[in-house]
DNA sequence: GCGAGACTACTCGGATATATTTTGTCCGAGTTCTCAGGG
DNA sequence: CCCTGAGAACTCGGACAAAATATATCCGAGTAGTCTCGC
């Protein structure tokens, strides 16, 4: 159960992103250069979060990347589920369903799910709810402003 | 971010030999045939909660896996980092440190982790909190008396 | 009848294949800039 | 000099390929029961 990488990059991105008043767009080769990233896969991990709004996308030369909503509108949630595909990690089979006398079970007594569905999605409810309560804008206010003004001043060159 | 079907398996699995009181082991083609698994896989996802401790396991005819503590002394957490491993679900590259500029930050700047990191660590966390506040033993309380009856049943008989 | 020993049946554990997902690369459509040529 | 238009440069988006991981299968080591043979 490893997280792809790309949810890192992306909020990398989106966070150098945030940090440029300017809303002129910024090509995938240029985050790249910022850290260090293929820059051919960088853009296709950006692609889902132009998909989910997240992004806004200008193709062509002096295209790119830009941010499309306001930094306190984008939680880390909406960037995970957008990179993950918002499927829920643990994936309940309903073993229990099947096999060795499942059938003579009553009626009702798969009305509720099993015990460690639950468990699990209340673990998994528990991550949502952590991640969905920041946002990008919590984010900025606790990054180092030296950080910022070097990215800054590097999207910025040229 | 998909959680291996192992963990839902394992966990139905250790339940199962919880409801017996029994010590005798029960082969993995017997609980296989419980929840409709394919055994032979099924046997290599318990092998990881051999070493974890959890289940214990007797080779030979008349062999077959046990429950090797207490369902009060068994999280839920034990049971999914055996299984899926025990990484952290999101690794941080640390991609700040890397690219255009990073070199000429001060040396403390990456004293402490990035904003990034840490979030991820805080949703983490609550998930891993959420998992280790449950035993074996709570969902035995929570499960139906009626599917308990007819597992233990099945896995006496023969 | 009784015991000893070989044999069979069954199990776990790990090594070996196959499938699926993740990671990485490439090419086409579209937009802007550049620059040469004509007015 | 200024305008026009063709070409070059650059970008995103999605199709294609390689690598890594998860899923599934197989074989060897070991144990308990069984059956036969000898006493």
């Amino acid at each position: 159960m490893r997280m792809g990488e790309g949810v890192e990059w992306g909020l990398h991105c989106c966070l150098a992103l945030a940090w440029l008043d300017d809303l002129a767009p910024i090509p995938t080769r240029r985050l790249a250069e910022v850290f260090d990233l293929p820059a051919e896969y960088l853009k296709k991990q950006l692609q889902p979060l132009v998909k989910a709004g997240i992004l806004a996308s200008e193709p062509g030369a002096r295209g790119g990347y830009r941010l499309n909503r306001d930094p306190s509108a984008v939680t880390l949630m909406d960037v995970v589920s957008a990179i993950e595909g918002g499927l829920a990690p643990f994936a309940c089979m309903e073993v229990r369903q099947r096999g060795a006398g499942a059938s003579a079970a009553s009626s009702t007594e798969f009305r509720s799910p099993c015990g460690i569905t639950m468990a699990m999605r209340r673990a998994e409810l528990a991550w949502r709810r952590e991640l969905a309560s920041q946002t990008l804008a919590d984010l900025l206010a606790s990054t180092s402003p030296a950080a910022e003004q070097r990215v800054r001043r590097f999207l910025a060159s040229t």
